[in-house]
DNA sequence: GAATTTGTACTGACCGGTCAGTTTAAACGG
DNA sequence: CCGTTTAAACTGACCGGTCAGTACAAATTC
């Protein structure tokens, strides 16, 4: 794969990004991707088969972004303010991803369904192995499911993420982050 | 309105909540709405001014019977799992409004967002005052913000009773509340 | 109390625009 | 050279919205 064909496509994910994050996958028209992106609408279809097949390629050079971050986080310290804290970077530098993820994950036969099972699970089982590894060394309080908890945390920290972009954008990441951990440390009787 | 036209709307909602929820508002046709509300299209358009208006008015309708819900079982009983409980049983009723609405709820400058802003405070306001309850009797620790809380709190149950419905279903209702108020009750450092 | 009018709800064929995808011939670049 | 990109025109299916007409019950008239 030359350099131009790389650069090509990286120009085609932002654009598509930006504009299938805004305003879903399916009221997006493929001109105007090729427009956002400055590039001729063949070209498109020179690089992917269609405009599904653009939409599918973009979900999963996203997760492996994510993914690769979290895995780099994880090395540097595996508390789990760290975790918190990589992944709400993550949302807020593409907010977009976010959009586009949080409005297909869940659609129940959607056509990317099979696809973004796929990605959840690769997300979850990053969470869900650095949980382990507090439960292991008594961190985490007894009783705790790993495996739910780690789904239930990821999808948290990306509503939690999104709402914080759109409806509350003056708080600082590290404010936001403390509310996480606070609802996560706790928001049971007072003891 | 006659009772004739409320039996209408009622299928044309329940047709397209079914629809929309699952494939998305955009990609669903209004000729398909009609055909599985058993209708014909000018009916659609006799009682609603556009297609966005039928899915606008879709949305108010569902976050009406949630906040009647919600304030219900607040007066029944006023404990977090009570009503962590009701809307678990909400989003188990409709799962397609919780698609629908989770992926319309964050799409920055969609058509929807003004009248959505307003719902989301509507909900939120009702998990915020109960909160408040909880806090002014002492039920909650120190340092916990109820407005940030209810807002976590809101969009956490959306997506683990998307997650729920969508990649466990074979978890009880019980069980999975028990999740949430472990996650809430705190996953902190064990203690 | 039959005939007629009125108002409301609904019907479905149809129209015009939009959009994914195709085609082609020519230019570009490493 | 060959893989890649461009520009522009074209196709055809699809879809939101329209509109003339139907159904039918309740009111009105004679």
């Amino acid at each position: 794969m030359s350099a131009r064909t790389t650069a090509t496509r990286q120009k085609l994910f932002d654009a598509a990004l930006k504009l299938v994050g805004e305003r879903g996958a399916a009221s997006v028209t493929v001109d105007e991707i090729a427009a956002e992106a400055g590039v001729a609408k063949g070209t498109i279809y020179y690089n992917f088969a269609s405009k599904d097949a653009l939409v599918e390629a973009l979900l999963r050079h996203g997760v492996e972004i994510l993914a690769g971050r979290l895995r780099s986080a994880e090395t540097a310290d595996d508390s789990l303010e760290a975790l918190v804290d990589e992944m709400l970077g993550f949302w807020a530098e593409y907010p977009a991803f976010g959009q586009l993820l949080v409005s297909e994950l869940w659609r129940t036969p959607g056509q990317w369904h099979g696809t973004l099972s796929l990605l959840r699970d690769d997300i979850v089982s990053i969470v869900k192995s650095q949980m382990k590894r507090l439960a292991d060394a008594d961190r985490l309080p007894d009783g705790v499911e790993v495996g739910t908890a780690s789904a239930a945390l990821f999808g948290t920290l990306l509503v939690i993420a999104l709402d914080w972009q759109v409806f509350q954008p003056e708080r600082s990441r590290a404010e936001v982050r403390e509310s996480v951990m606070h609802l996560v440390r706790g928001l049971g009787p007072a003891r």
